[in-house]
DNA sequence: CCAAAAGTGTTCCGTGTACACCCATGG
DNA sequence: CCATGGGTGTACACGGAACACTTTTGG
């Protein structure tokens, strides 16, 4: 390397890896997707789903492809968190961890790769300090994060399917906060935020009546989320 | 490495370095401390401070090392920005680079380090773009960042002295953000925040009549760095 | 006495918040 | 006809935004 000077003799590459912490909502609750180390050391633990990241591949390439290979999914909301370097993060060497968190709609194709890797699973977010290593420590900073990133830019509907409710939206507004938000106001903002396309069909699995379809449009969506929007929680 | 599985034949360790980002205001302007390149490539052009990391230091140590080395400057505001690691982005070979941002204060500290290592200098923040490999895009996002952090959190106070005025404060807030900001409502949030400690003395320097010097409450500032305080900017 | 910066209060408007009732329908 | 979830409107309080004049004092 060019680049070193002499006085940087200890300077030596280190072992990059990249952690994938992926949310997903499960009726009324924020999950966490993990899975039971088979390798020691910490088998049989908790642990976020992690791999190396190859020479020739960029971060952001290799955060795709590991959360492919784990997960089956791919064009997935996906964005940096933090990276952690502590020496002795991991007792098994020097690796610097870069940490991405990824938001997932839990519908039916998520119930494949459930089934494909049946060691991985969900978990309730407050099982998170169970995890190996430093991964409660990045956990619990993804899940801030996603508070943060949510009460300015539209990200709630990343959670859902195509096709939702204002309820199903609220749901996962509520599941991400943990706590109940006035059901009126939100419709009130949402409607106004320009971000939802009524469709002219009702959903009416889950009610006699029936509730209003909508899918989220997506260039007001990319506006607001450079923009920023307050949506007041 | 125990850990690799012979899938990863192709994983090696990559080098990482640290890349400094490092504001502080002038005048009436947000400027960017970086150095004209003595080396190959982009001999002359400007750059940010930055190093490896070493193999026995963790990345908080070697930012706050390399830091020091490059300002002489110790126990600074300093936050973990971002890593960029596209393959390409450094054209000496498949670097990671961990961007770090940190505000110092401009005073006469900083005098001392700036004829110390007098290729350091402070460049004006639309100059960014001039910046070599990734460094333009590393403080375009430091900005947004900045920016973003200094509407919710009160560090401007990070950029000055001891002991100030509202006036000088104020002035940093407009440098920061590039545009103006009413003085009476910048006031009445200030003094109604309790960040401020009144002293009993006047900076009588830059006006006859002479206005009241401020410290800043520690106690006060670690509460709201936690909780975060809309400054309504 | 005057120039130059420091300091002070009020009004208005918009927006978030709290809150309670009607609607539609399948069984 | 009634139980169940879906959908709607209003009144109030608070905080941010705009805005102009008085104070001090060194020269």
């Amino acid at each position: 390397m060019k680049y070193l000077s002499p006085q940087y003799e200890d300077v030596k590459p280190l072992l990059t890896a990249v952690d994938c912490i992926i949310f997903g909502v499960q009726g009324t609750e924020l999950k966490l997707l993990v899975f039971k180390r088979e390798i020691d050391p910490f088998a049989g633990c908790l642990s976020l789903l992690g791999r190396f990241v190859k020479v020739d591949e960029g971060i952001n390439e290799a955060a795709g492809r590991i959360l492919f290979e784990l997960t089956g999914l791919e064009n997935i909301y996906m964005e940096q968190l933090h990276c952690f370097g502590r020496v002795d993060r991991d007792p098994g060497g020097r690796v610097v961890a870069i940490g991405y968190w990824s938001l997932i709609r839990v519908d039916q194709n998520h119930m494949e790769f459930n089934v494909r890797s049946h060691e991985t699973m969900w978990i309730s977010i407050d099982r998170i300090s169970e995890l190996v290593l430093d991964h409660s420590e990045m956990a619990e900073l993804a899940i801030s994060n996603l508070r943060e990133k949510a009460r300015f830019k539209p990200i709630g509907f990343e959670l859902l399917p195509e096709e939702f409710t204002l309820g199903q939206l609220l749901t996962v507004y509520q599941a991400i906060f943990d706590h109940p938000i006035d059901d009126r106001n939100f419709r009130k903002r949402m409607l106004k935020s320009e971000l939802l396309i009524p469709l002219p069909k009702k959903d009416k699995s889950t009610s006699k009546k029936g509730s209003f379809l909508y899918k989220f449009n997506q260039e007001t969506y990319h506006r607001l989320s450079k923009e920023g929007y307050n949506f007041g929680f």
